[in-house]
This record gives C-alpha cells, structure tokens and sequence, in this order.
DNA sequence: TTATCCATGTAAGAAGTTACATGATTGA
DNA sequence: TCAATCATGTAACTTCTTACATGGATAA
C-alpha cells in the first residue's frame, strides 16, 4: 500500500483535488497516514494515467486550474483489489521514545520541557479528534478516530503518571527516603554532566 | 535521526555487533523503530570512518569475522548532540487501519478475520513486552517499554470494544431493533457490490 | 509588510528495503 | 531434508521528502 492507493481511498469518500486530498489526510487520517504534495500529484497523474481517476478541470481567476478527481469503476475495483492484500505490520518511528531511552545522558531540565512539550501536543491532538468525533461520520471513521481518541488518552495518561523514570527523579526520591510525592517541575535540579 | 544515530544508541549501552545491534532492536525498541541490515551496516562502516565508533575482529571457524563495535568519546559526544535536536513528530504508518477506514467495501468475515489477527498479534507482543519488563531495565528503559505496554493495552481493549464498527453489524443491529448481541461472526454476508 | 491560504507541479536527493552473494551449524 | 541461526556485505530499486518554480488574494 502506497500513497497511490490512499489516493483512491480518499476519492471513494468523493471527488477531490489534490489540494484537498492533502487537506482530508490532516482530517480523521492525521494520526496513522501521512503524504506530501510531491508524493500526491504524482500519484494523482498515475492513476489518471491508469484511468482509475477522471479529472475535470476547473477554471479559475488568477490560479491554476482546480483538477477535481473522481473514482472511475474500475478505480473502485483496485482500491477493493489493493485493501483485499494482507495488510503490513504498523511501523511507527518516534525520535521521542528514542530520545527517552537515553534520556540519563541528557539535562533533567531538558528532557522535563521535552515531556512537557509532548503533553501538550497529545492534548491538542486529542481536542482536535474529539472534535472530529463531533461531526458525521460513518461507522468506520468512528472506529479509526475512536482508536486514536484510545490510544493517545492511554500514552497522555501513562507519560503524566511515569515521567519521573526520565526526569532522573526516582534516584533522587530513592536517596531522599523513597516518597511518592511526585516532585516539583519547577526545581532547578542540576543536569547530569555530559560523562564522556 | 537516522539509523546511524540509533546505532550509537545501542551501542551507549554496550559494544556489540551489526547483527547483534539488529537483534537488540527487536527487543524494547521493536515497537517504535525498526531497521533492516542493508541499513545497520552501511550505517557503521560510516560511523567507523568517522571515528565515532572503534571496531575489534574477532576470528571465527567457518564463519565471517565478526567484528565487535565499541562506541568513542567522540562517538557518545554525537550521540549527545544529535539527542538534543528537537525530535521530530512521530510518524505511523498504518495499513491495517487504512483497511478498517474502508471496511465497508470489504466483505464481513473477512474484515473480521483482519481484526482477529490484529488482536492475536497485540496479545503476542504484549506477551513479550511484559517479559522484557521482568528482566532487569533501567528506568529509561523501563519508561518506553511501559508506553508500550500502556498503548498496546489500551488498542487491544478498544477493537474489542469497538469492532462492531467495523463488522457492519451496527447497521444490521438498528434493522433488527437495536440489540446489543454481538452478530455471529461466520454469518455469509454479501460483500458490497461495486456500486461503480 | 509579512505570512498564510489557495493551487499545481518538477527535480534532486535522502533514506531505507529487498534481493542477492556466501556458507557452516543445528534442530525439527 | 528443510528451515532457521549466525555473520557480513553490496547493488539495485522504491518511496517519499524537500526545495524550488509560479503567483494572486487575504488577513494580521
């Protein structure tokens, strides 16, 4: 599965520019597809090309003409064709979870703003698909958006209660006695020095 | 971040070999990163060109040297470096739930079977994630194979949950007057045809 | 006056995968 | 006998991103 057939995909929900294709993939798609317009137009051109699109063009003042694509039978058929093939594991690549694991060679300070700031993105994030959720959507929008709602909630709640195994915390609390008291953010802790 | 820089990483914790460096990734990174060997050991012939790593040979019987590297102080100070860049947004790519987006076009059991599997493989890994959470981690570590965990968890309970979206047994539920029994899933219903 | 939205497209390059080449050992 | 494990490496290929090219309208 490529970009070519994600193309189709969003064309089965109804004709589309490859302007707004860009704009729908940021929609109920955001969190698990992603494409640019240099692997879109392309694709667009292909299909066309393969006659799984049709293209009417739109005049308009002052700009390029709007090329709205649609679905043609046989563009239907493929996009049931390429579906139909066993689906690739998920590949998920987070520079933050890397970032995380070596997170003892970094400042606490520094890997404190980088949570900080990760908790703040989940939240926007999940305001945005709550939104979503608000809209009409069909039963499988539900569930794909319904599962990113899931999931973020569970990586949000599981960052806000585990930080402190990164912030270089659970040392500190351990030679302080051992509390739970999860510690203030804002104390100017020293960063680990650089041991290299 | 590139696979070079996660080569550091690996090796922050211990020198090791390219194959060995491809086995450590399948273990509490699998499920953020991935890398293949056409990738790993361009990735350290560079490394070692640059003097971020030193390597020993170590002779074996019938076999291809293998050659042990072993990360530098220049080596650990680009780790570092490259570490306090500004992670990237996490990227996912998943065709599984592209599929589910278009569940609709796909006939029932068969959709059905996708989410079995699906299910099936989160039980697998977290099988495994909960393994390497008895070995002995360090907090870091402890952190991102927990986010697993919590992620995983929370996917799992939710496509059980939720997998009547996508089954078309809500749509046959309000036809029949809104009961809550799960359909029999083996239940031959047509796929939909191809209104093209 | 500066940035963003609209709107399409190309070209160069980055980054990684897959397949191939080699080959003994071990377990099913 | 067949597959997997160990062990390294190259070359061709795919796929996608980034930067560029164009340019008016609109909002801050």
């Amino acid at each position: 599965m490529d970009v070519r057939t994600l193309c189709l995909g969003i064309l089965a929900l109804g004709p589309a520019s490859g302007y707004e294709i860009k704009k729908r993939l940021e929609g109920p798609f955001r969190h698990f597809y992603d494409a640019s317009f240099g692997s879109i137009y392309p694709a667009l051109s292909r299909l066309l090309h393969e006659r799984l699109v049709s293209c009417a063009h739109e005049a308009q003042s002052n700009r390029p003409d709007k090329k709205v694509y649609t679905l043609t039978p046989a563009g239907r058929f493929e996009l049931v064709r390429e579906l139909s093939a066993e689906p690739t594991p998920d590949r998920l690549r987070s520079e933050f979870l890397v970032v995380m694991m070596f997170a003892d060679l970094l400042p606490t300070r520094h890997v404190a703003s980088l949570v900080d700031a990760r908790l703040t993105w989940y939240r926007e994030t999940l305001d945005k698909l709550h939104d979503l959720q608000a809209c009409e959507l069909n039963p499988q929008q539900r569930f794909v958006v319904g599962y990113g709602i899931a999931a973020y909630t569970a990586e949000l709640q599981y960052i806000e209660e585990n930080r402190h195994l990164v912030e270089g915390t659970a040392l500190l609390a351990q030679l302080a006695g051992g509390t739970e008291r999860p510690a203030p953010l804002a104390e100017p802790l020293p960063a680990n020095p650089a041991q290299g």
